[in-house]
DNA sequence: TGAAATGTTGGGGCG
DNA sequence: ACGCCCCAACATTTC
């Protein structure tokens, strides 16, 4: 019996994995491979840490097919030579792998499927990404007919188990590349601590979410001072959780919500999933939003790009305590609260008139969970220049944020230490400030936090010209 | 999944 | 009792 390779790439998990079914209905070995792929090591949305996490969660998932009877393989190379090489020394069996939709990931399938026999299942969305079109078979660009539409399809259906056991290729040794010799930064500290990789870990977060925040979720997860998000993004990237597992999570909550407040919990969560579904299927539907604004009008912006500022922005000191906290949160730990995001990339490219992607390849650069679709249609959206985009003359007021959603500055103060004695009257505009009240605070302007480097009201009219031209 | 500017309404002070 | 003004609170429009 031929064995069959099971391609991992962003499905990092036993449970609910079709293309993993799907090389075990063949009913032979199945050796489970990952390849490291000398180009994609290279693009410039690289992040250290990411590939750290990634790295950490390929040896979890070692140990879980250990377990199985069985043991990942890993090696590195252009994915076409790995997979004939490997097919050759294992008797030239079909290849199963959940089909991706980023225009990198589908050329490279495109070009290895007409050399080889490579089966593509479904699985990063848990409604298959083109199955969401509107009656006349075009993608959807707003995203409130598009969530009606992936409501009303068939709900999809429960999350397969985990296999017990996968049956090994014994017949003669694979070579894998050691651990040692994966790529990334040693997965530790603070981002460690946070995210465990694993799909054990993405299950025990799940689990906890579960019990009480996802029925607080549509009043609280706007607060970025409190632990009111799932937290299972990064794992979402690396399909340690599978969204089919994710959806079905939702509705059961919405299902046994004790109350409606609770069901409107959960449903605004599900809501949030399907927004990671529209982005997907952005991406798979208008590539070139990679590399340009969706919208052609909002091509010509004519963005100021000035690095100091820039630097500014990406090292957490703009003066703006809400910016900054979220800059320093990202740097330290790989993740940002989704309203931080908003604020951060509104001042990015509001306030500091810079191009959005540059703000976009600064976070993929830095987020355990970046994601080429998801952070595409996020930063596109605040930027305005995206589909169902908030329009040019949303801008976000910093300090308005701050008193809305992290009332008392506890986020503030977690991620600026140097602004620990402020008062709270102050924290979100440390500025104003009269200097007595900085030295007794122990927080002087110029010296232990900058002032602001733009004025926000006149920044906010300089955007509005700007967009407007 | 904004915020500012402008408009409307109604209560209360006051001559 | 009445008109006038002020202004807070809320609503609508505009950017």
């Amino acid at each position: 019996m031929n064995a069959v390779i099971w391609w991992i790439r962003r499905d990092l998990r036993l449970g609910d994995n079709q293309a993993l079914a799907g090389a075990l209905g063949q009913g032979g070995p199945v050796i489970p491979l990952f390849i490291l792929d000398p180009a994609l090591l290279a693009s410039p949305y690289i992040s250290e840490t990411r590939l750290g996490f990634l790295s950490a969660g390929l040896r979890a998932l070692d140990e879980a097919l250990r377990r199985r009877g069985s043991a990942l393989v890993v090696r590195r190379g252009d994915p076409l030579e790995v997979l004939r090489e490997l097919r050759a020394e294992t008797g030239m069996g079909d290849i199963f792998a959940e089909a991706d939709v980023s225009p990198y990931a589908r050329a490279r399938d495109e070009r290895v499927g007409r050399a080889l026999p490579l089966r593509l299942t479904a699985g990063l969305a848990a409604q298959p990404i083109s199955a969401v079109r509107k009656s006349d078979g075009e993608p959807y660009t707003v995203f409130t007919p598009f969530s009606r539409a992936w409501l009303s399809l068939p709900a999809p259906g429960q999350p397969l188990p985990a296999p017990d056991r996968l049956p090994a290729f014994t017949s003669r040794p694979l070579p894998s590349l050691p651990a040692a010799e994966l790529p990334g930064l040693p997965f530790t500290g603070q981002a460690a601590g946070l995210f465990p990789p694993g799909e054990e870990a993405a299950r025990q977060r799940l689990s906890a979410f579960l019990d009480s925040a996802i029925y607080r979720y549509h009043e609280e997860r706007n607060r970025m001072d409190l632990e009111s998000t799932s937290g299972l993004s990064p794992y979402l990237r690396f399909g340690m959780l599978s969204a089919r597992q994710a959806t079905w999570a939702a509705r059961e909550a919405i299902n046994r919500a004790p109350d409606p407040a609770a069901q409107q919990g959960a449903a605004t969560w599900l809501n949030e999933l399907i927004w990671r579904e529209f982005y997907l299927s952005i991406l798979y539907h208008f590539p070139h939003v990679r590399r340009m604004a969706f919208r052609p009008a909002l091509r010509s912006v004519r963005w100021r790009n000035n690095p100091a500022h820039f630097a500014a922005w990406c090292e957490g000191r703009t003066g703006y305590p809400v910016v900054d906290a979220a800059m320093r949160q990202l740097n330290q730990t790989g993740w940002m609260h989704n309203r931080a995001r908003m604020i951060t990339a509104s001042f990015l490219t509001k306030d500091l008139l810079i191009d959005w992607r540059w703000g976009e390849r600064y976070f993929m650069r830095r987020l355990l969970d970046g994601d080429p679709a998801s952070n595409n249609g996020g930063w596109q959206w605040t930027a305005g220049t995206g589909t169902d985009a908030a329009p040019y003359f949303r801008i976000f007021h910093p300090v308005l944020q701050g008193l809305k959603f992290d009332p008392q500055g506890v986020y503030v103060r977690r991620w600026l230490p140097e602004l620990a004695g402020v008062p709270g009257e102050f924290i979100h505009e440390p500025w104003k400030m009269t200097a007595e009240i900085q030295g007794r605070s122990g927080c002087v302007l110029g010296r232990d936090y900058p002032m602001p480097i733009v004025d926000h009201a006149e920044a906010r009219q300089a955007a509005l010209e700007a967009y407007k031209g």
